[in-house]
DNA sequence: TTGTCAATGAATATCGATATTTTTTGATGC
DNA sequence: GCATCAAAAAATATCGATATTCATTGACAA
């Protein structure tokens, strides 16, 4: 008994049960900004017991979303809009260098992969599903970074990304994309990339990221 | 009872203690790269219980100075040519940034830190206190992007700084600085970043870490 | 009023014991 | 010999209880 499962039904830890749903509640605002995350009250609210949740938030200290205050607990990572905007700063330059690295290394299975990866995002889309949409964009956008034989860059362009999730669920509310197609601007990233133009690439990126900044800008103003 | 006390007599926690502990002996080779942690040894180690110890070890997947396999404990991180050349391309990278950006909001009080934190690492050098240099050569390094008020950037090249540590005690057997004048360098750099000449001082910084590369690449080679 | 301090309550941190899982060992059959 | 699999051993992961620390409250004195 009191063995853990799961999505595809194979076993897993406690810890990592608890660090999955605590990540997943940080990213989506459950746990808001900058709030005490009692032992306690995590432990009944997953089900386990406080060994576990503890790991979990040690754990989610490396994602920095989670903060530890010696002797004092832990407590959700703050957010405001200078932080946002070093997070769209660096997440402009280090994929910059990621996605040149990565072009510069091109080769038919990642280029490939990219389109496969691009296709299921797009599909995923069409469906208005929301949970599956967001899976297929992180992968896509990691997809590109993936070829740059550069694993902590990529750890860290990941974390970045996970952190930015995060100002868009904040800012959910007020947010209207309807003026942007999206789409569009994914297929212009895709193109350049599988042409190997780096430059084009490149600042088809950027520019996404860009847009993305200036629309949760505003609504993050208040914070 | 039971109190733990870090090195000015304050109280600290037993994580803590562990975490420090811990991280000492990975970085300095104690504990080596790839070897498995196990729980109950360092628990005897550090005279301390398996709570802290493994909590302290989940803090160290942060550093990325120890890996976690689900089920099956920690190890720590291991070490390879491919991982240092990583980090030294990323730390030029990113110091490079964040030392632009000090430069670019330089105000007197920065550069009289700057002074203040090199001349301390001089002293230190001078009398050969290997420990005291170590911690005033990361403080100079560090002062020298502190003021690109970028936290997270900063915090990468913190993790970056001591992984790249960890390198210089796994070479240190086959490495002859002798040929170099470190401190010549040093002070280039300082004179750069204090006149407010960001190509210079970051010229200088990447020179100061490539010559750093090319010195430890050789007894590396062998991993 | 304001500041200090002790007492109380709440939460964290840690321990020791146990359940669970992985790894090793060794017996068995091919 | 070599692979397979069950039992034993070792190590990890987790629980429940307790010790420790932090936060709050209210009395008392300046």
């Amino acid at each position: 008994m009191n063995v853990m499962q799961n999505a595809e039904g194979k076993e897993s830890s406690a810890t990592r049960s608890a660090y999955v749903s605590l990540r997943e509640m940080i990213l989506t605002g459950k746990l808001a900004a900058g709030e005490k995350l009692k032992i306690e009250q995590l432990r009944t609210m997953l089900d386990t017991g406080a060994s576990p949740v503890r790991e979990a938030l040690s754990l989610l200290t490396s994602d920095m979303l989670v903060e530890r205050l010696d002797q004092r607990g832990f407590r959700a990572a703050p957010a405001n809009l200078a932080n946002f905007q070093e997070i769209l700063g660096l997440r402009c330059a280090l994929e910059d260098m990621a996605l040149r690295k990565s072009i510069a290394r091109a080769n038919s299975e990642w280029e490939e992969q990219l389109v496969l990866v691009h296709h299921r995002m797009k599909r995923a889309g069409s469906q208005n599903d929301i949970p599956v949409f967001e899976a297929a964009h992180k992968a896509f956008h990691m997809a590109l970074l993936s070829n740059a034989d550069s694993p902590i860059l990529i750890r860290y362009c990941g974390q970045l990304y996970d952190l930015n999730i995060r100002y868009r669920y904040l800012a959910a509310a007020g947010t209207d994309y309807r003026k942007r197609d999206v789409g569009a601007e994914h297929d212009e990233i895709l193109d350049a990339a599988v042409r190997g133009d780096a430059d084009e690439a490149s600042s088809a990126l950027i520019n996404h990221y860009r847009l993305t900044g200036e629309y949760l800008t505003v609504p993050l103003s208040e914070l």
